[in-house]
DNA sequence: TTAGGTGCAAAACCTTTGCCATCCC
DNA sequence: GGGATGGCAAAGGTTTTGCACCTAA
């Protein structure tokens, strides 16, 4: 059975009042302010239970690392190729697709992520 | 100056008789059997060669690790959920959606990346 | 009470790098 | 010859895990 723990509840709750999409480490610095001898471990587990749970969402691991955003609606990324940033775009992400891939292919879809790359608007 | 050497030209042999998506790892194995003391350093220096120069491409979004293609007209992924593999998708990748996304955000696109999820035909 | 969670540290992984020998042009 | 490459091994950085000790329910 799953528990309430604070160090899963401030994580969760980092998440849901922030648009940054911090990586596990950065995740790991915020929490620590209100809980310092939280640890790694505990932040890269929790991460995984939250994910598990549908309650935040994983995106992007090519060669940068992991970040983390709260469960939205389907929506897509942009990605700086410089400063390395991510932002939200308001293009939402179109169900429809799925069904066509999977019509087309046999395979069974439930979704999709799609990042979009090149320059912010700083970067330019 | 670019050279040609038999270790960059093997990698790239490689990645363009396969459709497997292979990870450096597999290709470091594969390429391991024609010249058996190659390292992994000089694998995943020619990778990043090779796609410094246009001639491959590194795909992944949300990936455990990078996976390498030979570069090829635009098009979409779909990765399993539960084996793991990497297919290529008919769905060619629409360039104007690039467009849309920087005029409504100013920012510069250079491309896109999409992956769909879910499971393949053997694993479903 | 007790199964799930936490801290800590070590381990596991993947990728990059420094150094020097080697090879291509 | 001389700069680009390669081999080897060590270093780096991120994520996972084992274990003993907690703690929410």
């Amino acid at each position: 059975m799953r528990r309430e723990t604070k160090q899963r509840e401030a994580i969760l709750e980092l998440l849901r009042n922030t648009r940054s999409h911090p990586t596990a480490d950065q995740i790991y610095d915020d929490v620590r302010v209100d809980i310092p001898n939280i640890s790694k471990g505990t932040v890269y587990r929790n991460l995984q239970v939250l994910e598990n749970d549908g309650a935040i969402t994983v995106i992007g691991i090519n060669g940068a690392r992991s970040r983390y955003e709260v469960k939205q609606k389907g929506h897509y990324h942009f990605r700086c190729e410089k400063c390395g940033c991510v932002i939200d775009l308001e293009e939402s992400a179109d169900k429809k697709i799925d069904k066509k891939i999977a019509t087309r292919t046999g395979f069974t879809v439930s979704h999709h992520q799609t990042e979009f790359y090149g320059l912010c608007k700083n970067c330019r």
